[in-house]
This record gives C-alpha cells, structure tokens and sequence, in this order.
DNA sequence: CCAAACATTAACATACAATTAACATGGTTG
DNA sequence: CAACCATGTTAATTGTATGTTAATGTTTGG
C-alpha cells in the first residue's frame, strides 16, 4: 500500500492510476488530515509527499513520519514542484529517501518507486520470532530455545513446531499438521503422536505448551479454541 | 573514500574538488581499468559512473561491480549526460542507487552524494567489516583472519564465507548457496558439503562458527538473542 | 608446457532422524 | 463398569543427510 499526499487532484489521479496499474494498492489524500487519521489505522510501505501543500508543508510532515517510530522507517519520497536545488537539499537532509523534481514522466515516477522499495525490502526484517513463556523461537536464524538454553530440533520436530506456531494459539488439526509437514501424501500411523512426544521432550519445561485437542489436533500456548 | 570513474577531466576534477571541500576522500580514474587495478587494493565508500565511456560503458562496469560479493553492497551513483528516461531506468533496475544527469550542479551532487551514503549508513552500520568471535573479514581489503593469523582462502571458498556473513546469522539455505557461489545452473553433488569443510578447516578453531542446520542449510555465529 | 592450486566427483562412513509395530493409558459412554 | 477409541509411550528397524577421504578433472601462472 502507497499513500500519496498532494493536494492537486490531476497529479494524484494520474500518479494513483499509474502506480495501480503497476500492481501497487493506492490510497490518495489531498490534505494532512487526512492522512492522519488513515495512519490510525494502517500504515503504508511508502509515502509520496507534496512538499508544496495549502495548510502543512511536506517537509514538516515528513518530520513528523519520521518522530514517530510506527513510521519512521517507511520510505518516503518527496515531489516537489520548486526546482531549486534548495528544496532537494533540504528535503534529502531531513530524511527523506528520494525526490522527484516535477514535472515528471510516470515512468520516472515508477522506477523510483521501484527503486526505493527494492532498496527497502532488502533492510526489512523478514522472519519474525515467537515467544510464548519460556519458549523463544527465531525461524530465520533457526534458533530454539527453552528459558535461554538452546534446544536442538531435527526437522520435522521443527516444521511441527512452526505449524503450531504459526497458528498463533489456533487449533491445528492432525490432517493439517500431517499435511503441513508430512506433504500431501501421508500415511495415517502413530507418527504424527511419536514427534509430539519428541518435541515435548526436547522442550523440556516448556512442553507443557503444546496441547492435546483430542479429536481434533493440538495447539500450542494461549487458551484459544477452534 | 569515494571512487569517481569518468572520462572527460573537467568534469572528474570538478566533481572531485567539490566532494574534497565537503571532507570526502576522493580518487578519480578516467579509464575503468584503472579502477580495477585500484579496487584490487582496497574498496571505496560509494562509486561515481559515468555511464557514457570510451571503451566499456558504464552500466556494464555497474554490473560487475553487483556480481562481486566485495563491492554488490558499495552504493553507486550513475551520472548521465543522456537526459532520456530509458537510460534512467535502465540504470537504476541494474542497481544504481542514484542517478544524476549532466549538467547537474555542485550542490545538487553532495546533497544526492550525502542522501546515498545517508541511507547506506543506516542499513550497514558495520562499515562493511565482520566479526564473530575470532574471526575477522574485510571484504573491502580481501582480508580474512582468525585471532589476527591471515587465512588464504580460494575464490569459491571465499564465496561460501560472505554468502554465509552477509545472512547476518540467519540460516542460508542449500540452494540458495549453490546458486550464490555456484551459479544458477548447478549439478547436485557433494560438492557443497566439501568446501564447507575445506573452510571449516583453513578456519581452524573459527571453523565452528560455520554451523549445519540440517535439512536446511548453514549458518555462521552464535546463538544469542536478547 | 609443466607444476601447483583448486574444483569436482565418487565412494564410503557415520550419525541420527523417521517410521513402524506393539503395547499402555486414560477418559468417555451407554 | 466394561468396552471402546484416541492418544501416549517405547524400542527396534529403516532411511537419509551430511561428513570425510582420496582420486580425478580443470585452471592458472610462471
């Protein structure tokens, strides 16, 4: 999702239909406010800010993103109707991670936008980590660990573990985990039982967390059902 | 330091005198060979293209640069005297992280200079050196030492160590280190497996650090978390 | 053009993970 | 309360990924 703030409404519609057509989900505002009260509920993977705007200037908002730490780090690309290299300094020196001097050409528009997220993506975090009580867990790092002692997991232990994990509390049925590590054709023995036992085993105190949901499935942590 | 690689002397000691007042170090080459010779020394902080040269152009010399593990991270910035959006494009879906067409002026250049290098800092707040433990790499300087003892590694062995760095501890798969070191086009063999030990050896007590992750791939460092 | 360094492959070793079978337990239900 | 059924448990067997070594190709630099 991209937010543009421009307050003149050609120039938003064009560089909206354009960055659509692209593929990007839009979401275009003519004043502050606005966006504002958009960002209560969801923040965007990159900002495009008029920095010449009727009542707030760009700039000042382009502050404001980045104090707050929910926006700080979403990129932020200014388009700037003064030529003046001024602007451009001032605008690069506060933080922002391109401009576009207008008038520009969508494709310009487009390959900055591209630019800026490529670079984005690549410093994003990626694997997130679970903790539930004494259980840590980072996937991307591989990482298992029970009250900060590391615990050593085969691979089926693990995908069995990142099934329930990933479910965040939810109930997993026996065919989903079957399917989920086993791959689409199973067949139905004490296996799946066997690596949860395994897996409590090896989680020591923290084994407790994976619960039996007889005759539907298991579940790890929290007290959810269904 | 910065590295400015283009042909025409005006320009080069322009720019270079410019960069040199705002404290920078600056070496300029007007040939790209040059350049070569120079990187086999030691890497710069940023890169200056032109794109336009006598011999090799410059949006080639940008893509030899991204294939080697010791400058794919060196930002570069590509100056252009063609104003054409499909050289700007081009140039940056290659990788550029900027591009600045010609006539541009002095302050236009250290303002775009200071928002790369800005936003380089920010995502690679190491200086692009490595440590873990006993081990030290510079990629910049091609060098590799455990408790201060110079290790020689082979290009391929090379490799397998920054692809294994650059993941930053996470876990690298199998295939994506074949495809890394290897190329796109691999045979499956055991040919993985020997030259993790071949560097699991010349690292000798940091060899450890290289750890298997079974079923999945390797990884390099510790465990800890916060 | 040869020697040395390096890369790859093959063949085998090893460790340990996955599966299965056989049996145990424990709770539910009519 | 007894039969039933789902799951737990254990141990033996089978299977597989990786480690290791040595021989064989392949570059490279003098």
């Amino acid at each position: 999702m991209i937010y543009i703030l421009e307050d003149d409404d050609n120039i938003r519609k064009l560089v909206s239909y354009a960055l659509e057509r692209e593929g990007y989900d839009v979401r275009g505002f003519d004043a502050p406010r606005n966006l504002w009260e958009a960002l209560a509920e969801a923040a965007p993977e990159l900002f495009l800010l008029d920095i010449m705007l009727p009542d707030e200037d760009g700039l000042s908002i382009l502050a404001k993103l980045r104090e707050n730490p929910d926006t700080a780090d979403i990129p932020v690309v200014m388009l700037t109707a003064k030529g003046s290299e001024f602007d451009k300094v001032t605008g690069l020196d506060m933080g922002a991670d391109d401009y576009i001097a207008k008038p520009f050409g969508m494709t310009e528009l487009i390959s900055r936008v591209r630019a800026v997220l490529r670079r984005y993506m690549k410093t994003a975090p990626q694997g997130r980590e679970y903790k539930i009580g004494e259980l840590y867990v980072d996937p991307a790092k591989h990482i298992i660990e029970v009250s900060g002692r590391g615990v050593e997991l085969s691979y089926k232990e693990y995908l069995l573990l990142m099934a329930l994990l990933e479910a965040d509390g939810n109930v997993v049925e026996r065919e989903t985990l079957l399917t989920k590590v086993w791959g689409e054709y199973y067949t139905e023995s004490r296996t799946l039982d066997v690596h949860i036992r395994k897996l409590r085993v090896k989680l020591g105190e923290a084994g407790v967390l994976i619960r039996t949901v007889k005759s539907i499935g298991y579940k790890i942590g929290g007290e959810k059902h269904e």
